[in-house]
DNA sequence: CATATAATTAGACAAGCATCAAAATGAAAG
DNA sequence: CTTTCATTTTGATGCTTGTCTAATTATATG
């Protein structure tokens, strides 16, 4: 499975924070910015490391780009951590 | 939450094996490293890290360290992934 | 076109991490 | 007590990663 980016790409607090951000909703990459103490350009940096993991998608309108959770890739996470607890299944 | 040391721990694919081997039962470290084609020195790196991260425990039986899964910090990832899927709440 | 705004990409750097070999700890057995 | 086996710890090394600044792309507007 291609489980290695998603746990990477999880790995970090400011990529999980900006998972959390958008659990309401799509946002613009320069809102998602916002938030945090860093700079844009690091940002965007972990939405490139998001969007590679399938984590997140964006949406180009005009001047903006907008991203949005993708949960696909959050089923097969808890699935896994599902086997885990099921045992030897 | 402290989730930082378990997404940090669950981002190495060793380490997630790891666990996968451990849904069955305990093991031995020995036999945990036997698993893997790294030095048993790496692997006992890794079970540090797993255990530090409330992942796994530990049980010394005279010579033998086994080592056994612990499901409740995974519950917690578990709920993390829920809460994301939830919506705003 | 020139300018302004939104966002990414490129390049550099320090901190962190996985790995190994070698040394050290701890327990059992001769 | 010395040896052996199981495991961890130490110290070193090269790769990866998060971050920044500066430069670049892309879109809209005067």
């Amino acid at each position: 499975m291609a489980f290695q980016k998603t746990f990477k790409a999880l790995s970090d607090p400011t990529r999980r924070a900006i998972l959390d951000l958008l659990k309401d909703g799509a946002r613009t990459a320069g809102d998602i910015a916002s938030h945090f103490d860093m700079t844009a350009a690091t940002v965007s940096h972990h939405l490139s490391v998001l969007r590679g993991a399938g984590l997140i998608s964006d949406d180009k309108r005009g001047k903006y780009i907008y991203y949005e959770l993708n949960m696909s890739v959050l089923d097969e996470i808890a699935g896994w951590i599902a086997g885990l607890k099921g045992g030897s299944g």
